[in-house]
DNA sequence: TATACATTGTAACAATGTTGCGATTGCAGT
DNA sequence: ACTGCAATCGCAACATTGTTACAATGTATA
């Protein structure tokens, strides 16, 4: 895996650095979304700013994205389908009410939406419910 | 208007105070989606932390609603549809990419999602485009 | 391995949100 | 209208999240 994290990097423009790959290594072994506090718990301890410097590059890389979901932001890694011309981001955010767990979510269609006297370009969808674990 | 600020404001089961008589009464003639600094100019510069606790008594009682976009928190009016038992929020929040003004924006069929393994109790949909006095 | 350049950690700051507490205000009952 | 009590407000202090500047360190390559 080490490998192919460093692969993801090098592809992506970046120069391999220890920390790059911890934080890379972190989202391919979680494949969750998670705030920043839990990408600094898997790695050790990485400082805050870094965390943010690294975090926002990857996101510019189209590496990972984030969101914003219950007031708390998240990081989760893009589909394969991104690259840094493009997002295809054809999933919802969710959380589940009962376990709090927020994950990216594959959906059977996503919306399409028809606004009068507007054009819209982008959605991004937030959902809240019960997941699977949680469905008695 | 007054009289319909403060009725409201007692209707919600509130106290009514000149602060909340304030905010409310920006809300009603602004009519769009304001951050926090925004309430905090219209009315006379209101302590940050009382704004902070009147939104939200607000928000509990489903005067109002509240949602990020764009890394920005706003609180908006609701529609009358919402109680302080339901909130009826079919309508989505977008962000114009050219004069960035934020809005609630009525949409012609709120979307249904179907995700495997998940019920999904509530969607909140965020939109980015063009409004219509950007629209060329 | 030496060099040039990019990345990292630290400190300092800004913005946003929360809590405790004394001062003030709203309102029910006289 | 006055009084007393509970609710609300403003302030100070703090927590969290995010940003910037700069010196120290690490990375890639000739």
């Amino acid at each position: 895996m080490r490998l192919q994290v460093k692969n993801i990097i090098k592809e992506s423009g970046l120069t391999v650095t220890s920390i790059r790959v911890q934080v890379l290594t972190a989202f391919m072994q979680i494949m969750r979304p998670m705030t920043l506090k839990a990408i600094k718990k898997l790695t050790n301890d990485i400082d805050r700013v870094t965390l943010f410097r690294v975090l926002s590059i990857f996101e510019k890389k189209k590496i990972i994205h984030s969101f914003i979901i219950d007031d708390n932001k998240r990081y989760a890694l893009c589909s394969s389908e991104c690259n840094d011309q493009h997002n295809c981001h054809k999933h919802i955010h969710f959380k589940c009410d009962e376990c709090h767990e927020v994950s990216c979510l594959p959906v059977d269609s996503f919306p399409k939406i028809v606004a009068k006297n507007h054009i819209i370009n982008n959605l991004s969808v937030n959902a809240s419910g019960k997941c699977v674990n949680c469905i008695v």
